[in-house]
DNA sequence: CTGAAAGCGCTTACAG
DNA sequence: CTGAAAGCGCTTACAG
């Protein structure tokens, strides 16, 4: 039904070797024949059999983003961020969701799944034991870690531990002295975004001399809702934290809805800040630490798409990317 | 380095039809060779290789989704309701951005970008001329429409105009009387949703004789600070609209910013109610007519699948379902 | 710079 | 229920 190379060799007079290499772009091939056989390829349109250049070539012209869910705004600005980043790379983005360890997991490990599909993989926010169990470096192929740093393994990520350290240290700045926290799991977590958030946290709290007690601290399953009920509990404390660090946006927007249901004015009364730099911080007028979130997904595209080509060239080195987050303050924090 | 198939019909005695036909499930193998081969199969650790099963078969493998842009909370709940309702089979979901009309669009079109790799496509909230332009129909693969009806074609959707109707009339019911309205891009536009959903809101204020004055009606660009600056100009207005009706959830938490900061109080002076269900309605005390979006994905997933199942067996009817939507009163709306 | 030929690892009539 | 064999449509040494 649809054209093959053998086709566009006819046509021009070629065999079908010289119309794979020009295709290509592959460098010996005669300028005209070049030009010739492309636009035959071009009025006939032909377009090549992916399965078949896969098959030929040992490549499968895919990576894949493993990931422990879909949805939430972070996985989707990492999302769009790697299909950006891997618009100059003709290759597909397959996805595999884990499923979070503990609740629901994936029927089959990320292993099965991608085997012998994809080139690499970049796996976005798992810890690294999670990594190894779903299979991923037994995979032969390169593997690049977003939002975590693992020795020996190339990643991309931000200094978690920092933005929290200006987060709270902003809290401090602005005369807050009581300090709560809302984390995301129950501390301690696997997940090492969050302990290094809370090392940051306690970092800041020590060096001043503000009270560190745990009760301070309240998990907030990083949605609205949690974050609204980790808010009224910190709220009902006696004495109370007067100002407190989020670990993401958007359980702070549930925060601030507590805040507003008990008649707390955020900023003045108690102050709150985010981390993440959602879309929405601006609007609801939240002080943050924004991440580049989008960026995190287009380095790791490049990284990753590197070290696939560098299996075959020279060994690269470990690379290891962190990029930098940035403070906004707003009304929730009193400016 | 990998296994093949021959490696799985020597180890097993057999021949490499059998092992396919063992391997794939197929109705004429022995049980117990079936059992046998499996059995081997595993403990030599086999997986089979995509691209040699697809050459070989002339299937792709892989559908697609193609939406106009990648990003915002719509576009990640069909994205995960489609990735589930694939579950069941063994397919890879490939996705390409159009990129939005007169905006910036793909360098090359979808036709171009996934021909010859998929069995089928999903078409996301794309108008019928854009789908046609982007070649998705000369693909020669069934086609899913989300969100859009279209004679002929397959369908998922929701009854936009219906959800516009119960909107409004909960307005009215709640004695509003000047309605204003937030749409996406300026009216009309090529977007069929939202035309429907004009129409819907253009159905009640007739049907109760209420004003619809142009004036009314402002653009928000479908985003949050695009609903606050549309909620600026309409409580500018003189007289200005006592509720408003916003064709996202999103717009809507802009325009209640909007309010916020001119101390109108929502609900009270100036009622408002969105469209979409997104999660954070409830935590903003947002009235809304929610769509089951994850479930447009499911839903499209599984039209097409049948499709593809479809070509080769019984002729289907052009299926197009239209999911109900649900409204939920609160606080934003006197509730 | 170009071509003939082997081969990538499966699937599928066809025959039995 | 099973196998031999052709073939899917490319790519890649190898030779020239």
């Amino acid at each position: 039904v649809a054209l093959t190379i053998r086709d566009v060799a006819r046509a021009a007079g070629v065999s079908t070797a010289t119309v794979s290499r020009a295709l290509r772009g592959l460098e010996n091939v005669d300028p005209d024949t070049r030009a010739r056989i492309v636009r035959i390829a071009e009025e006939l349109r032909f377009s090549i059999s992916p399965s078949a250049s896969r098959l030929a070539s040992g490549r499968a012209g895919s990576i894949a983003i493993v990931t422990p869910f879909i949805g939430g705004w972070y996985f989707t600005e990492v999302f769009a961020g790697l299909e950006s980043g891997l618009q100059p790379y003709d290759v597909d983005l397959l996805l595999h969701a884990t499923g979070m360890p503990g609740v629901t997991a994936h029927p089959v490990r990320a292993h099965e799944r991608i085997r012998r599909r994809v080139d690499g993989v970049v796996v976005m926010g798992m810890p690294l034991e999670m990594t190894e169990s779903e299979g991923l470096f037994d995979l032969d192929v390169p593997v690049v870690l977003l939002g975590v740093q693992a020795p020996g393994v190339p990643s991309v990520c931000i200094d978690d531990r920092g933005g929290a350290v200006d987060a709270v240290e902003h809290l401090v700045d602005r005369g807050f002295e009581r300090i709560g926290l809302i984390s995301g799991r129950p501390l301690p977590t696997m997940f090492v975004p969050e302990n290094d958030r809370l090392d940051g946290y306690l970092d800041v709290l020590h060096k001043h001399g503000l009270p560190t007690d745990e009760a301070l601290r309240e998990p907030g399953e990083f949605d609205v809702r949690g974050g609204e009920l980790a808010m009224d509990r910190l709220l009902s404390l006696r004495p109370r934290p007067t100002a407190v660090f989020s670990m993401s946006d958007e359980m702070a927007y549930g925060a601030l809805r507590a805040m507003n249901r008990r008649g707390v004015v955020p900023g003045r009364e108690v102050a709150i800040i985010g981390f993440d730099g959602h879309d929405l911080a601006d609007t609801f007028d939240l002080s943050t630490v924004a991440q580049p979130v989008r960026e995190l997904g287009r380095v790791a595209a490049n990284l990753l798409m590197e070290r696939i080509a560098g299996v075959s060239a020279s060994p690269l080195g470990t690379d290891s990317v962190v990029l930098a987050t940035q403070l906004y303050a707003r009304r929730s924090t009193g400016c």
